[in-house]
DNA sequence: AAAAGCACTGCTTATTTAAACAGTATTTAT
DNA sequence: ATAAATACTGTTTAAATAAGCAGTGCTTTT
């Protein structure tokens, strides 16, 4: 970006705090007053200048038809919630490569809180109101109580479904006719509570 | 605060979007087109009344002189996006009796970015993944497309539907066979668009 | 040394805009 | 039942405002 002289400087100041101040931008008369100049031309050329130089934008023949354009500086924003995609056989759910994207939702939103939102893939819990392409927010745990929504790992599979225990039988209940019950015989397969689904996010 | 009338409302929307959108408060020529007014003065008596009411301040002989008061959530960002219930006939939604809660979400998480969050009442919108309880991300908006899921204002009425308009009828569509659509003659009755859905939350 | 840009004065003109006047019809409150 | 508030149409006027024209010094760059 062009610099700014000293003189345009003060302009574009005084124009930033007329806005703050008064909830509109200020005339060219306004600002002429202001920076003790008899004449709005003075001002006009500096209008130009600002414009050129991208930090205002004119809207001709509009009445105060200044337009602050902010170059506000990137600030630290925090990460938020990291979104799971695609799991990998065998690999750490929060593994590096399965984060998409972050989304800044405060973690306290739900209870428990949500440590990520894992991005569900197909229709199986539609009936539950959990439909392809959603976020589900997530709460880490390795334990849950039956009727719960589940994150589970099976044969290295990722899978969302309603839990169901009955010894040493899980079930996986999917929310949709169209899908059949996960049988686990937690014997002879390995069935890992990855966590407990807390909410749901979707973007239309 | 004395509560506005609808049209009002509308007025005051308009000139919120205004100052969001170009940086600087309409004029009163502007705010009549956008109302579908033919004569400013239609638009001077709703200035009047929420300077009046004290939503807004007037600056006499100042061209747009319209500051917008109640600065309430304007720059509450750590508060997050408010959660509004229960909406009251005729006064905004927005008002602060209708906020219950404050969801720290960041408003970007949407695109369009969310303004506020409803708290959905009934089932109609079941079978869009839309239940009784739900958080309803909404954009604020006075106009919406085909198709869209809307918050709209009908006889003071708030409601969320999937919206048509043919010439200058509007069908507001339910998600559940269980609710019939609501059919709205423009002509006769008031319709007016809050804003549009961006998303949903949901807490399990 | 010349050219370009900066920072103005002073004046004029056209457009934008707020605001006032004079009405009408409808709804809401007393 | 009457008054007040709401929600306008249509026209006019004057103030506010942007924008153009023609200049004057001064400083910085080429």
């Amino acid at each position: 970006m062009e610099k700014l002289t000293k003189r345009q400087n003060q302009v574009f100041e005084f124009i930033r705090e007329a806005v703050a101040a008064s909830g509109m931008p200020p005339t060219v008369a306004e600002i002429a007053v202001a920076m003790g100049v008899s004449s709005t031309n003075g001002i006009r050329g500096h209008l130009q200048a600002l414009a050129r130089k991208g930090v205002i934008e004119l809207v001709p023949n509009a009445s105060r038809g200044i337009r602050l354009l902010d170059q506000s500086e990137a600030e630290a924003e925090p990460l938020g919630l990291p979104i799971v995609g695609q799991v990998a056989a065998g690999s750490p759910i929060l593994a590096q490569e399965h984060i998409e994207d972050h989304c800044r939702v405060d973690n306290d939103t739900f209870h428990p809180a949500a440590d990520y939102l894992l991005r569900v893939k197909g229709e199986s819990m539609r009936d539950a109101g959990i439909y392809d392409g959603d976020l589900l927010a997530v709460h880490r745990t390795s334990t849950a109580n039956n009727g719960q929504i589940v994150v589970v790992r099976i044969e290295d599979e990722v899978t969302v479904k309603r839990l169901q225990i009955k010894g040493h039988m899980a079930y996986l209940h999917p929310e949709n006719p169209d899908f059949d019950v996960i049988n686990v015989n937690m014997k002879k397969q390995a069935l890992d509570i990855e966590g407990v689904a807390v909410g749901v996010l979707r973007r239309l």
